[in-house]
DNA sequence: CTACACCCTTACGTTACGTCAATGTCAACA
DNA sequence: TGTTGACATTGACGTAACGTAAGGGTGTAG
């Protein structure tokens, strides 16, 4: 039996423009070309074209099947095994967009008025929140989906309970580093104190931690004039103690 | 403070290229203009970009960005739950791509050599598969994310043990269907306790079942002759048998 | 004065097709 | 036999969100 675009594209669920785009391509040429200038295809081509939309299903490139589907030295479990981590990958990341989505609709659901420190709060957030994302890629490759699954896990089974807690580190926080502020030393014991207690905040709204992050933020606090007009409120001086201070303490 | 596209970019960890393209379809316009031409960005346009950006993350498109932040009667609440849900459905779709990935692999490692039985197994497999992502979303917008989400777990939970179980069934069905046959009756006892066997195998190939696409993969058992040739091997006229049960099964 | 690091606009490339437009082919029917 | 309607062809532009030059002006530090 042989078929015309139309057909071949009725059978597969794909457009004709589809099949013509992938002659165009090269990924899947007709079997003969019509006295008219038809495209005939074959079984060959039917069987080919099911192979296509196998890995076109699974979110593999077209470009990526063609090498798949043309190269003789052709690994395919391992292919198959690569293209799965990317996945899960993905899912990882779509797990912590879906966590992320979730804190903000219950915060914005728990108070339709927010003052405006409050606001700010979110601002931090997002800034925090804006911080992972950019860092997020490098920490997955240094250390491995298990424990970002992990911590994922945790953010996600965080809710509005934890809030409180979360309200309590930071003026836990606030008092650390006020006190540490007069010892002048960054490398205090105090300050590192506070350096540790700004950790254990961050760690409520990251969904992960690692030290380059943390000292990211840090040096983002003193750049930003909006951190620092936070952390100077009490004190002037104290966004760029808070940031000496938890460079020295990502560093150890 | 002001700042320039680089220092913006810098700071919000987005390229140039990204702020001019923002300046271009308008989404984030720069405060003033430089006497040399020079994109001056000030503290608005920073939280605008924050918002943007959060928005982004979100995986949001830059248009629906666009009329979320520029109408007046935004609903944001409602937008975000909306979102939400996408990324619910995505994850679901996720977690389908990666279940069927998860069994073709382990389909691959188990056994290297396939009998040509075998491999046209595979391709009934992938048949249904591909029947699954035509009708896919139309049964997801029928029946809801609920139903799609317990039988993509089902599907996933499945591993090789259930592999004996299939082959079982399929013999079961082959035995059902050429005695169902021998009655001439596609709406006889027999004729649909093989179309309720064929159900059954189905729901172990497919992350959920839907009469309209039991019915769409019966059709193509008979327009398709690699199907018919499957069926008919036996007693020729089988597979248009088994197609008549499968239709009058799937009506009632 | 000259590097050098910025800034600008313009414009093409990317992916996997969708969507016309203009035109040719085939089978059926009056 | 002519016409109609459903098919086929190529060509070309549009999509989303930028990346990546090319070609040229600006600002400042040594």
């Amino acid at each position: 039996m042989e078929y015309t675009v139309q057909k071949l594209s009725r059978l597969a669920g794909v457009s004709s423009r589809t099949l013509r785009y992938y002659d165009e391509i090269g990924i899947l040429k007709p079997a003969r070309i019509n006295s008219s200038g038809y495209r005939m295809y074959g079984q060959a081509e039917v069987d080919r074209l099911q192979q296509i939309l196998f890995y076109r299903q699974l979110e593999v490139s077209l470009d990526h099947i063609k090498s798949l589907m043309t190269s003789s030295s052709y690994d395919g479990a391992r292919a198959l095994r690569e293209h799965h981590e990317k996945l899960i990958v993905r899912r990882v990341q779509l797990d912590s967009l879906i966590a992320n989505l979730e804190k903000t609709i219950a915060a914005t659901e728990g108070k339709l008025t927010m003052t405006n420190a409050e606001k700010f709060e979110g601002f931090k957030q997002r800034m925090v929140d804006d911080n992972e994302r950019k860092y997020g890629e490098e920490i997955r490759e240094k250390y491995g989906n298990d424990r970002v699954d992990k911590s994922n896990q945790k953010v996600k089974n965080m809710t509005q309970e934890d809030h409180e807690s979360v309200t309590k580190l930071a003026d836990q926080l606030e008092i650390a580093l006020s006190e540490a502020f007069l010892t002048g030393d960054p490398a205090s014991k105090l300050a590192q104190q506070a350096a540790d207690l700004h950790k254990q905040w961050l760690s409520y709204y990251w969904s992960d931690y690692s030290k380059e992050a943390h000292a990211g933020l840090a040096r983002m606090y003193v750049e930003d004039e909006r951190f620092t007009a936070y952390y100077d409120k009490v004190q002037p001086g104290t966004a760029a103690f808070l940031r000496d201070a938890i460079l020295i303490y990502t560093k150890e």
